[in-house]
DNA sequence: GAGTAGGCTGGGAGCGCTCCCAACTCCGGT
DNA sequence: ACCGGAGTTGGGAGCGCTCCCAGCCTACTC
């Protein structure tokens, strides 16, 4: 059926074509030390001559790493946030693993039969780690990833004292960031929309929110806190809500831009004027923000280096052998910076 | 150093627990016939008491294919094109090989180098097929793909009379269904915003646009053609264009739904109204349509859908064995309809 | 009753590589 | 002249699996 040729040179060719054994080819190739300059010569010759590949099957059979990682990616996040994140995050795993010469997989897991799918390929040894993006408090993956051994490294945390090692971004500061510029702009009631209270970053941003209330000695006031879900349509409801508690509000924190999207929506029918009347800053720094009108006031993650840091965490724990050791020292724990855009909005 | 007990269970310890031999295991996992239902019980459940999952490195060594696949995205192209666009074409190729059981490999090619990476990867065939997103016209991948005997689906083309196979969506009659649209609105100064016209699909849905006039019995006017490069800021510069150009048109079509909110903006500061003075339609139904003001009518690309065809067609050509085999037949070429989306600015 | 076609089965022969050990060559030191 | 060590080297022994062939047994056929 299958006519596999497969002419492809092995080191076997290449050894006796440089006149050198099997087991210096190896060497040289590999970079390991005792090769002679002239055997290292001679061997990058043949190596030109045949255009020889390692066969990397080979190569992971007889013993070394699978020079592999994957990237998970829990569908369910996916639909909810900002969409370009995960391009931007793929696009920092992806530039940090290139330079490492690895493979990147990429596995959506969008239903029970997709997770165990996923498990048995951790189980099976097919990649050397493992980063995990957006998980719910709930998900069973990073339990059981860390049971097989794997080393991991997750995209946000489910908790302020998340274990597992992990980078995120500092959601916290965000919502000062984003409360203190308000108040420097002079408005004083200042609103949140937030996202669903079951995730973490959600309840970081309120929680920043509400620090920066403290510090600008604004007292807190029930009435201009809203539920979103970090939808367009929950944040159009969430602005309603709000003008209808209270209408005399001049500002508001949406947690994501898509929120402040439906919000400015809310306020355009209400016939407020942005940022005249309500001065409007959201989070995420998408192309929405930009396109929005007026163009929002975002605080910008640094999405695509919580990529690159993640790579290189998980790279590093791979190179330890740490598939969370037996005493596995202190799980790396990253929190970068995140940036206040001003645009018009505010 | 590396301290790797690996106590996996192999084919050898199956068979010992099982009671019979290696090559009965093998071909009891593999499905091959031969196999009593006996033999298979018995194999089934030492499996299930080893845990046993079998050693890819081992079976692609032994001579099987890898189980992975490639899909390769040129930067250049993911920061130009609608941002969700790469995730839904993932999503599509991921549901796909998923249901397949097969891997997916992402590759972002942004430099030289990573090309070359990729390059030896393919050589090393270290994957089984290749996707290819949004390729220029003057991109080497392709033919060297091809030439490594690879099997290859692209998505787009690069021309209309593309040699390799393809997927793409139908930009001709996104252009006519816009412009049949704006003349049913009773639109009859109909302009259009172009992408970069050394892009296939730009000129497509520019010879869309044209044949939608034709059909409509109007005459083009070069005058209400502008040259955009798909940013939102070549849309604001070419929508003032045709604004300076005939300050009586009556309809846009944007070639993208990012051209098509600069254009929106551009009509603001002019002071025309959307859709009362000017009707305006973008390409993508991207998440920039929904939630611009007014929400943007835009022509849907079956992305997702995109995917999945695409893989589906790879897998099939990788069942074949057809790396562009000796004499290889018609290669596979889909062209997927688009959908009218309408919404408040038309 | 002998002969033969299947249905199953076991296990040898690799796949191409890394690991590792024994061996070989040169040294300088004594 | 002899010895020990450092620098190199070749190649055996697998890694776990698939392919494939020979062998076995059963069940028919003539």
């Amino acid at each position: 059926m299958s006519e596999r040729q497969n002419g492809r040179p092995t080191l076997e060719q290449v050894a006796a074509l440089a006149g050198v054994g099997r087991g210096t080819v190896s060497r040289a190739i590999n970079g390991s030390p005792g090769v002679s300059e002239q055997a290292k010569e001679a061997i990058a010759r043949a190596v030109a001559e045949l255009g020889y590949v390692p066969n990397q099957a080979a190569r992971v059979l007889a013993g070394s790493l699978t020079d592999a990682v994957a990237l998970v990616i829990p569908e369910t996040e996916a639909r909810v946030f900002a969409e370009p994140y995960f391009l931007d995050l793929i696009r920092g795993v992806s530039t940090e693993l290139a330079l490492a010469d690895k493979q990147l997989l990429l596995t959506l897991i969008r239903s029970e039969a997709e997770r165990q799918r996923f498990e048995r390929y951790v189980a099976a040894r097919r990649v050397d780690g493992v980063l995990l993006a957006s998980v719910h408090g709930d998900d069973p993956l990073p339990a059981l990833i860390t049971r097989l051994g794997m080393p991991l490294v997750m995209n946000g945390r489910r908790s302020a004292a998340e274990p597992v090692a992990y980078v995120d971004s500092d959601n916290i500061g965000a919502g000062r960031a984003a409360v203190a510029h308000l108040v420097g702009r002079g408005r004083s009631r200042i609103a949140t929309i937030t996202g669903s209270q079951d995730m973490y970053v959600a309840r970081a941003r309120l929680g920043g929110y509400l620090a920066g209330l403290a510090e600008a000695g604004i007292v807190p006031d029930e009435a201009l806190v809203a539920a979103g879900d970090f939808t367009e349509a929950g944040g159009r409801l969430a602005m309603r809500e709000l003008l209808a508690r209270d209408p005399g509000l001049d500002a508001v924190f949406a947690a994501s831009d898509v929120m402040a999207a439906g919000a400015r929506a809310a306020l355009r029918e209400a016939g407020r004027r942005v940022p005249e009347d309500v001065a409007l800053v959201g989070v995420d720094d998408s192309a929405v923000a930009r396109l929005m009108d007026p163009p929002l006031t975002s605080v910008r993650q640094p999405i695509e280096e919580m990529g690159r840091t993640m790579t290189r965490l998980l790279l590093q724990k791979i190179g330890e052998g740490n598939g969370t050791g037996p005493v596995a020292g202190e799980e790396p724990q990253r929190i970068l910076p995140t940036e206040l855009v001003v645009r018009e909005s505010s």
